[in-house]
DNA sequence: GCCAACGTTGGC
DNA sequence: GCCAACGTTGGC
């Protein structure tokens, strides 16, 4: 799940109460289809930083609730306010994360790269742009080793 | 349904 | 700031 730190950082979401915020203001149909319908509590998802001086992955996210109407989206005052999704017919949806575990180093962009067993990484797709990407379980494997003290 | 124009994302 | 790539919009 990608975030600009400028914006929301793992260190914003290390400071929220119990670790835990909303993983609001999705706007992209695949993405919303990804919260809304496949996420999980109990699922993990790695904390990506993206648009920054060193992309790559910050850290682990545990998903702590369904995929519920994302509420931001009815707050005229919100910058994710969209007149077109309301609480009868919510069109963006949200899941609740908690923080599990910081890495002590960003795993770049570039060191992604360039593991072999991360080429199918959907994230290193050429032209991707979604939000929220799969992650396999042998892809998710060798990502934590690059994170391993 | 097509497609050009435009806006956004995100790495560099 | 630049640019590639993609999504959305809206005219037809």
């Amino acid at each position: 799940m990608k975030s600009e730190p400028s914006v929301f950082s793992i260190d914003d979401l290390a400071r929220r109460p119990g670790r835990t915020d909303s993983w609001d203001g999705v706007r992209n149909y695949q993405a919303r289809n990804m919260l809304r319908d496949e996420m999980q509590p109990g699922d993990c998802a790695f904390f990506y930083h993206s648009s920054c001086e060193e992309p790559g992955v910050a850290g682990v996210m545990k998903i702590v609730s369904r995929g519920q109407p994302d509420t931001a989206a009815f707050d005229r005052r919100s910058d994710y306010y969209d007149s077109g999704s309301t609480p009868a017919a919510p069109r963006w949806y949200s899941v609740d994360v908690q923080l599990q575990r910081k890495f002590k180093r960003v795993i770049t962009l570039t060191e992604l790269r360039a593991q072999r067993a991360l080429a199918g990484l959907a994230l290193l797709q050429r032209g991707n742009r979604l939000s929220v990407l799969p992650v396999s379980s042998a892809e998710w494997k060798c990502i934590l080793s690059l994170a391993a003290d």
